[in-house]
DNA sequence: GTAGGGTTAG
C-alpha cells in the first residue's frame, strides 16, 4: 500500500488490564430506625454522631433539629451538615449552620469550618454569602484565602478571583499550587477588558514558575488546559512535555487540548502513548469522551468501535455524557441509525446536549424534516432548547434547503428566551444564501444589531461563489480581509469567483495578495478507514501508487465523457493548458481515496472516505458516476456535512 | 482536611 498508513492503528488492541481502582466499598448503611432511641436522653456525643449519620443519609430536616438542641456540636458535625447542605442544594440548612457557628465561642474563628462554609455557599451559587464568610473570617489561613479564590473562579467572576489574588501578594500571604490553578481558571474567566487572556495566563505561567511551581502536576495541568482553550497548542505542548509527573488528569488534558483545536489525529497519538506508557494509566470515562471526540474528527469507525466495547467493559455506559459522545462518535462516522439507537436507549435520561446532538447529526445528513421533528419532540418533552439547539437545527434546515421552515425558526428564538448571536445570523445566512436569496442574505446582514463575525461573512461569500455573484462577494471579502487577514480560504474563494467570471487580472491580483501574505490555503486530504485501518491522501503526494489510482479514476472520467460530463475545469486557477487542468482535478485527494477504496474493499462494503474541505463540483459528479457504474455505496463526509452516494444519486440532493 | 481533565454546533 503506497498510502500512509496512520501511526494510530493499534488502538485496536487497547491492552487489556484491570479495571482501574476498585469502586469504594460501601460502608453498610446503618438502619436509622435502630439509632432513633439514641436521640431521646442519649449523650451529646451520640447526638452528634446520629447528626452525621442523618446527613449521611440525606434526612437533613431531622439533622438540622437536633443541631438546634445540641450545647456543644463537634468540628466533624459542622461539617457534615454543610457538605450535606451543599449536596442537597439547601441554602436554608447552611445558613442556620452558618448562624449557629457564628454563635459558637469555639469554631467561631475555625479557618477549617470557613472553609467548608465558602465551599457550601459557593456550591450553593450564593456566592455573596461566600464572600461575606471570608470577609469576616477571624482568621484566613491559606486554606480559606484558596476556597474564595476557587468559588470565584469557578463562578466565572473572574475580576474578583484576581483581584483576590492580588490581595493575597500585597497582605504577604504566600500563594501554594491551589492558588496558581484556581488563578490561572480565573485568568480565562476575567473579562477582555483586563486585557487579552492569553497575555494573563502567560504571565501567570511566569510567575508560577518563578516560584517554583511551573512544573507542579497540577499547576501544569490546569496551565494545559488553559492553553488547550486559548487555542494556544504549542504552549500546552511544551508545559506537557517538561512535565516530570505526569497523571492520568495530565494526559486527559492534553488528549483533550488536541482533540478540541481540531487535531484529532494527534489526540488519538497521544492516547495511544499514554497506554503504552504506563500501565497504571487506566482511561477513565473523561479520557474516553476526549477520545472519541477524536476518533469523530477522523471518521475513524472502527477504532471508536473499539471504544465503545471497551465503555461496555468499564460500565461507563452508564454515563450520560458518554453516550452523548459515543451517540455523535457514530452520527459523525456515517451512522445515523446507530446514533438514533443510542439515543433511544439513553431514554428518559436524555438531556439537551443528546437532543442537540441528534438534531444536528440528522441535520449534517442532509434530514432536514427529521432534524425539525425532533425539535419539535424536545419542544413537547418540556426541554429548553439552547443557543446550539437552534445552531443545530437552523444548520439542518440550511443543509435540506427548507428556507420557510429555518426562517420561522429564527424567528422563534425569542420564544424560548435564546437572543440570536452571531452564529445564529451566520446560520441564517447560510439558509438564505444557498438557497439564493442573496439580496435577502445581506437584507439581514444589514439588519443585524451585533457586529457581524468573519462567520457570517464568510457564510455570504460561500453562497456567492455557488451563485457567482462578484458583487456581494467582493462586499464580504471587504470585511472578510479586515477581520481575518490571515485566512487564506478567503482569498481562494474570492478568486474562485474571479476565474468563474473570467475576470483573470483579479484572480492575478489575488494570488499576489495570497504571496505578498505569505499564506498558502489548506491542502486537500481525505481519508479513507480500510480493513480498521486509516489511510490518508493529498492531491500533492506523488508516488506511483497515487498514478495508478489516478489511472483507475482516468478510466471512469472517459466513460463519463461518453454520456456528456464535462470535467469542471473553471475551479483550476492555474493558467494552464486545459488538458493539464484536467490532470489535476484527477489528482484530488477525494477521487484517489475512492479508487483505493474500489480496489481495496469488498464489493458489497460502504466505502467511507472523509475530506477536509468542502467536496469540489467535479468530484462530486465522478463519485455520482462511481456509485451507478459500480454499484458501490459511497459515503463522503466532507467539512460541512455528509454526502450519501447510491446509484448514481446523492442524498444532498445536489445541494450543498 | 483544599485541587487538576469531559458531553452538543460551526
Amino acid at each position: 500500500m503506497s498510502a500512509t498508513a496512520s501511526p494510530y492503528t493499534s488502538l485496536l488492541h487497547l491492552p487489556h488490564r484491570p479495571f482501574g481502582p476498585r469502586r469504594p466499598r460501601l460502608t453498610r448503611p446503618r438502619c436509622l430506625a435502630s439509632l432513633a432511641p439514641a436521640s431521646s436522653g442519649a449523650s451529646p456525643e451520640n447526638e452528634d454522631h446520629l447528626i452525621q449519620t442523618l446527613c449521611a443519609h440525606g434526612r437533613l430536616a431531622r439533622a438540622a433539629a437536633l443541631l438546634q438542641g445540641l450545647p456543644a456540636p463537634t468540628q466533624r458535625t459542622y461539617e457534615s451538615l454543610l457538605l450535606a447542605a451543599a449536596r442537597a442544594g439547601d441554602t436554608a440548612l447552611a445558613a442556620a449552620v452558618h448562624r449557629r457557628l457564628e454563635a459558637d465561642p469555639v469554631f467561631r474563628s475555625d479557618p477549617f469550618l470557613s472553609t467548608r462554609l465558602i465551599d457550601a455557599y459557593a456550591a450553593l451559587s450564593a456566592l455573596p454569602a461566600a464572600r461575606q464568610v471570608f470577609d469576616e473570617a477571624p482568621v484566613k489561613n491559606i486554606f480559606v484565602w484558596n476556597a474564595m479564590l476557587k468559588a470565584l473562579a469557578l463562578a466565572d467572576h473572574g475580576e474578583e478571583a484576581l483581584a483576590c489574588l492580588a490581595d493575597m501578594g500585597r497582605l504577604g500571604v504566600p500563594v501554594d499550587s491551589y492558588s496558581y490553578a484556581h488563578g490561572l481558571k480565573a485568568c480565562i474567566a476575567a473579562s477582555a477588558s483586563h486585557g487579552p487572556a492569553s497575555a494573563r495566563v502567560r504571565e501567570m505561567h511566569a510567575h508560577a514558575i518563578r516560584r517554583g511551581y511551573g512544573l507542579h502536576t497540577h499547576v501544569a495541568t490546569t496551565l494545559i488546559d488553559c492553553y488547550a482553550k486559548l487555542g494556544m497548542v504549542g504552549y500546552a505542548e511544551r508545559v506537557f512535555t517538561s512535565m516530570p509527573d505526569r497523571n492520568l488528569v495530565s494526559w486527559s488534558a492534553m488528549i483533550g487540548c488536541y482533540a478540541k483545536n481540531e487535531r484529532p489525529g494527534d489526540a488519538i497519538q497521544i492516547f495511544q502513548e499514554m497506554m503504552a506508557s504506563d500501565a497504571d494509566l487506566v482511561p477513565n470515562s473523561i479520557t474516553i469522551v476526549s477520545v472519541l471526540h477524536a476518533c469523530a474528527g477522523v471518521n475513524a469507525l472502527g477504532q471508536g468501535k473499539v471504544l465503545h466495547a471497551y465503555i461496555l467493559r468499564r460500565g461507563f455506559d452508564s454515563l450520560v455524557s458518554v453516550l452523548n459522545a459515543l451517540m455523535a462518535m457514530y452520527m459523525k462516522c456515517g451512522c445515523l441509525e446507530i446514533g438514533r439507537y443510542i439515543f433511544n436507549w439513553i431514554g428518559r435520561r436524555r438531556n439537551v446536549v443528546s437532543w442537540n446532538s441528534l438534531i444536528s447529526g440528522y441535520g449534517m445528513h442532509g434530514f432536514g424534516r427529521e432534524s425539525i421533528q425532533v425539535f419539535e419532540e424536545m419542544i413537547q418533552e418540556g426541554i429548553s432548547p439552547s443557543i446550539i439547539t437552534f445552531i443545530s437545527v437552523l444548520g439542518a434546515c440550511s443543509h435540506a434547503g427548507l428556507v420557510e421552515q429555518g426562517k420561522k425558526l429564527f424567528e422563534s428564538m425569542v420564544d424560548y428566551n435564546v437572543t440570536p448571536r452571531a452564529e445564529h445570523y451566520a446560520c441564517m445566512v447560510d439558509l438564505l444564501g444557498r438557497a439564493g436569496r442573496l439580496d435577502e442574505a445581506v437584507e439581514l446582514i444589514q439588519s443585524m444589531r451585533i457586529q457581524p463575525s468573519p462567520q457570517v461573512w464568510g457564510s455570504l461569500l460561500g453562497a456567492c461563489r455557488i451563485h457567482g455573484h462578484v458583487e456581494y462577494a467582493e462586499m464580504a471579502c471587504s470585511h472578510l480581509f479586515d477581520l481575518e487577514p490571515q485566512n487564506a480560504g478567503n482569498y481562494v474563494l474570492l478568486a474562485d469567483i474571479y476565474a468563474r467570471a473570467k475576470l483573470q487580472n483579479q484572480v492575478d491580483v489575488l494570488k499576489e495578495l495570497l504571496e505578498e501574505h505569505a499564506l498558502e490555503k489548506v491542502p486537500g486530504c481525505s481519508w479513507i478507514e480500510v480493513k480498521k485501518k486509516l489511510y490518508s491522501f493529498a492531491s500533492v503526494d506523488k508516488n506511483p501508487q497515487v498514478e495508478e489510482l489516478q489511472a483507475l479514476i482516468g478510466e471512469f472520467v472517459t466513460q463519463m465523457k461518453n454520456e456528456g460530463y464535462v470535467p469542471d475545469t473553471g475551479s483550476v486557477l492555474y493558467d494552464i493548458e486545459e488538458e493539464e487542468k484536467e490532470r489535476i482535478l484527477l489528482g484530488h485527494s477525494e477521487k484517489l481515496a475512492v479508487a483505493f477504496g474500489l480496489i481495496n474493499t469488498g464489493s458489497g462494503e460502504v466505502i467511507r472516505i472523509t475530506k477536509n474541505l468542502r467536496l469540489c463540483e467535479d468530484c462530486h459528479s465522478v463519485t455520482k458516476f462511481i456509485s451507478k457504474f459500480t454499484d458501490r455505496e459511497i459515503v463522503v463526509r466532507d467539512v460541512n456535512r455528509f454526502h450519501h452516494f447510491r446509484n448514481g444519486v446523492c442524498s444532498c440532493r445536489d445541494y450543498w
